[in-house]
Formats: C-alpha cells, structure tokens, sequence
DNA sequence: GCCAACGTTGGC
DNA sequence: GCCAACGTTGGC
C-alpha cells in the first residue's frame, strides 16, 4: 500500500522535535491521545514509515518544527491503564483497551514552517489543520501537500 | 486571559 | 435520540 501522510501536534513544552531527537532511537510512543478521531487514524490508518509533519502547537510560535516517520503498528496506550497518569482512562481495560497509540521517529528539525506561512500559501489552503476551529490533534496530508512542504523545506533547510 | 469552535456527558 | 451544559483545544 501507498505511504499515508500526516501532521501531529505536539506541545514543546511537552514534547518536542528536539525531545525526540534527544530520545532513544530518535523514537517516542504518541500516547495520550484521546479523541476517537485522531485515534482511529493511529488504529485504522497509519502504517510504519508513513510520514509525519512535527507540528508545535500551544506555543509562541506554532508550524511545522520537523519531520518525522510512523515508526510502530498501533498498540494499547499504557497511559490509559496508570492510575498516575493524566491520561488514566478508568473506563478502559486491557481485555478491551478503548486506547492505542504508534511510536513517532524523528527525522529532523527542519526551519520553521509558522502558521501564518502555511496559511499563506496557495496550495495549502485545503489543509486540514488549517480549516476553522480544528482541534484534531491528529490530521491526515494529502501527497501534494507534503510535497509542496518538503520540498519548501529541502529548499530553504 | 479571552474566546471561538467543537467534543463529550448526561438528563430527559 | 435530543440538546443544554460543560470541558478542552489552541490561536491570538
């Protein structure tokens, strides 16, 4: 099957493109997710090596900060079973986990791509993350526009 | 801190 | 199944 692409929120101050570079292997598991949405793009549509635009958001300056690569098949979010967890979800079970994240890979830090950037840009305009009023932490990307970004990317570092 | 937008919850 | 209330996201 063909690579899927994809934009992931993440906030620096939680978790960054840099963190994740700092990280074992370059790897990071996406857990906490959760919202039905966005996880049954990790459950039902990602797939190893698919790749994923690092987006910072909640920040002074949200876009794109780097690139990154589904790294794992889906599997049950362990943050939903820790009692110590902002992410304990006491509805879920490991019988029947209602939670599944992927592993994330770093591939690198790139210039940042802001938001004003990207909503200024014509061929971007479709962009999921750009329509009003998303919050979906997770947001597929059409070839074309991981096209027009990487190769922004490649040209200007 | 504000607030628009949207998801979730829960009473009915 | 409806829908009001509430909570969260996230840019500004």
């Amino acid at each position: 099957m063909a690579k899927n692409y994809w934009l992931m929120k993440s906030e620096p101050d939680e978790c960054s493109i840099d963190d994740v570079l700092a990280a074992p292997r370059q790897t990071v598991p996406w857990t906490g997710v959760r919202n039905y949405q966005a996880r049954n793009f990790m459950r039902d549509a990602m797939k190893p090596g698919d790749g994923v635009l690092f987006y910072h958001s909640s920040c002074a300056e949200p876009g794109i900060a780097g690139i990154a690569t589904v790294a794992s098949r889906p599997y049950p979010d362990a943050t939903q079973f820790d009692r110590d967890s902002e992410y304990y979800d006491p509805a879920s079970t490991p019988e029947n986990p209602r939670w599944v994240n992927v592993d994330v890979r770093a591939v690198r830090r790139t210039q940042l791509i802001t938001l004003a950037q990207l909503r200024a840009t014509p061929q971007l305009t479709e962009m999921a993350v750009l329509r009003r009023g998303n919050r979906l932490s997770i947001t597929p990307v059409t070839a074309g526009q991981w096209r027009c970004i990487t190769t922004r990317l490649v040209r200007d570092g």
